[in-house]
DNA sequence: CTGAAAGCGCTTACAG
DNA sequence: CTGAAAGCGCTTACAG
């Protein structure tokens, strides 16, 4: 790597001035003339010479890096397209600025490697993928007055910035278009009640209900985990009671799947026994029969504009205190068609409409 | 954030005594006493000192982080679990060595990531997440002689250091095995071409048919892309012809769903008229009816021994040229079973054995 | 076993 | 418009 051992000091020499100067041509200084800017740049291209990285952050005061945090042990972050989605939009964003991500993970836990990130000078911000009800990454960020950007809603204060989708109106959109669908007895299965965005869901759900003077019945929300088994069991205790739900919606796709199990198992009719409904788009929702409806949310949105409103930050520029939500969609397939097609004759009792 | 304000200048202060004696004890040096480590260690806990990672880099002529080449546009590599797990594992062994990861994204192209991260002297090693045939990412870091390590097979270069599946014996066992179903016209279908481990699927594949005495037809062999449109397309237009295949082995998942698509549509039995297998494990081929027989990989693993490869190399130490295996898993389920129950009774013609 | 000093490769007031 | 010089916060031969 010939190149890289090059200096600042090597190309000064070469074009016959200062580094200062070189410096100030490389920063596109307008103090530099025309004329010394063109000489000096094109050394710098014929030589390929880049600044080295530690010694700019040493002298600036900067690193030009920003942290992600990669949640531990939640298998549901990554098996929906999230992950990859918002990290492609931070990634993308930040780099038009020449802004670098260092990703932390592997330590004992998140907040470790935060503070390690953090206490070490490698990064000048942080972005949170997720965060929970008093979430500890959250608070010691907000403590130091370190600046990071949430991907989702915190609770807890008020100014924090964040960037997320509008789960409550999804939640409220939802639960109104299976309304709509002719359903009374609406479930909610899914997600852990710690997390913020399934809480924001649960009170979308309920507003709805609420609005359209349906009585809440806790016994049909079913807030716990994620996971196939999950969905299973649970929708399979839900349709052995007494009064069971006649539409259920999933906060994930994994456990959706459990879920589609469990309702084939009890031979029941999808969309006209049950009805079901699913947070987030992926093969399963749209290839399985029959296609599920979804609320599809834009997880590389998210992280851009996550990434933008930190590079602002960080630029001393005024950034919206609070939430920033970004667009989902309502994707309607024939799980909640209220006019789909009935190909069984063994349907066991009609709905009253 | 007051403690990042400390420097190494300040402890030496607090502790009374130089700023080498301090850089000393943070290195653990055998030369300092143990009164002395255990003195200024004091210090440093008490007030929470670490030292700066640009000063650090800059004074060792090392930055302690490796790159990441995260694939542009390949949604294939996203869709299975590969990609977050293989991270896991690379992050989890590098932070244990106290290195950091830099992802390279955002830039146009992946090789313009890679020149930047290394231009800029922003890192030590790289790991590549795949490669391609005449893999340009490969190629500039051979010539230039940076260290990194190829998750995938290098078919250029036999010098170079990989870690990999062995996906040409996956291949040849997961083929045997569906041989072994009583299967003679078995299709391959999705993948691209170009991609180094569809190659080495490819061959496993023809070996052992080869070792069987079947005869090969090349018109079997649907490499293209990966997608579930391709795989409906193509499966469709495969069971069109005189003699469609009976069985299929599919490259990866998202393909599958598009293959299982084209088989129920032809209303076709799996495994009696048209095995199916599957390399990657989900939720899709888990949970499918019939759930489907895979090859599944150890993704964590291939990140976690590149990482420790990396660090060997890094280190000065001997790694072995050439590639390196993870061990995978056949994983036989319904798709493939020569026994399965048969639920159905309108199987048009049954196969010859 | 410990310290003074040089040096890593940049940036940026300061001076002109 | 440009340059000499100090400084960013570490590490590490060198000397003792």
């Amino acid at each position: 790597m010939a190149n890289s051992k090059l200096t600042i000091k090597d190309i000064a020499k070469l074009a016959e001035v200062s580094s200062s100067t070189v410096s100030r041509v490389i920063d596109d200084n307008p103090r530099i003339s025309d004329e010394t800017k063109k000489h000096v740049s094109e050394i710098i291209n014929k030589y390929g010479y880049k600044p080295q990285s530690a010694a700019r952050s040493l002298a600036r005061n900067r690193t030009n890096s920003v942290g992600i945090v990669i949640p531990h042990n939640d298998i549901n972050i990554y098996s929906s397209s999230f992950f990859h989605e918002a990290l492609k939009g931070i990634c993308s964003t930040l780099a038009k600025q020449g802004y670098d991500v260092l990703i932390s993970a592997g330590n004992p836990t998140e907040l470790d490697a935060i503070k390690r990130l953090v206490s070490t000078s490698r990064i000048d911000g942080i972005i949170l993928l997720r965060s929970t009800v008093n979430d500890m990454n959250v608070e010691y960020m907000y403590d130091n007055g370190f600046p990071f950007i949430l991907i989702g809603t915190c609770l807890e204060h008020e100014d924090v910035y964040c960037v997320d989708n509008d789960n409550f109106k999804a939640s409220f959109d939802l639960t109104d278009h299976i309304y709509k669908c002719g359903k009374k007895r609406i479930a909610l299965i899914g997600g852990s009640g710690d997390s913020v965005f399934i809480i924001k869901r649960l009170n979308g759900y309920h507003k709805c209900l609420e609005q359209h003077n349906i009585p809440i019945d806790s016994e049909l929300v079913k807030l716990g985990q994620s996971s196939e088994a999950y969905g299973y069991d649970t929708m399979r205790e839900l349709l052995n009671n007494i009064t069971p739900p006649d539409a259920v919606i999933v906060m994930d796709e994994t456990t959706c799947v459990g879920v589609m199990k469990a309702i084939n198992d009890s031979c029941l009719k999808i969309p006209e026994q049950v009805a079901v409904a699913c947070f987030n788009e992926g093969a399963f929702t749209n290839y399985s029969k029959p296609a599920i409806t979804t609320i599809s949310l834009d997880f590389y949105e998210l992280g851009a504009r996550a990434a933008t409103n930190l590079l602002m930050l960080l630029g001393g520029n005024k950034v919206k205190k609070g939430c920033c939500f970004v667009n989902y969609n309502l994707s309607i397939r024939e799980s909640t068609r209220a006019n789909s097609k009935v190909n069984y004759n063994n349907l066991k009792k009609e709905r009253d409409e």
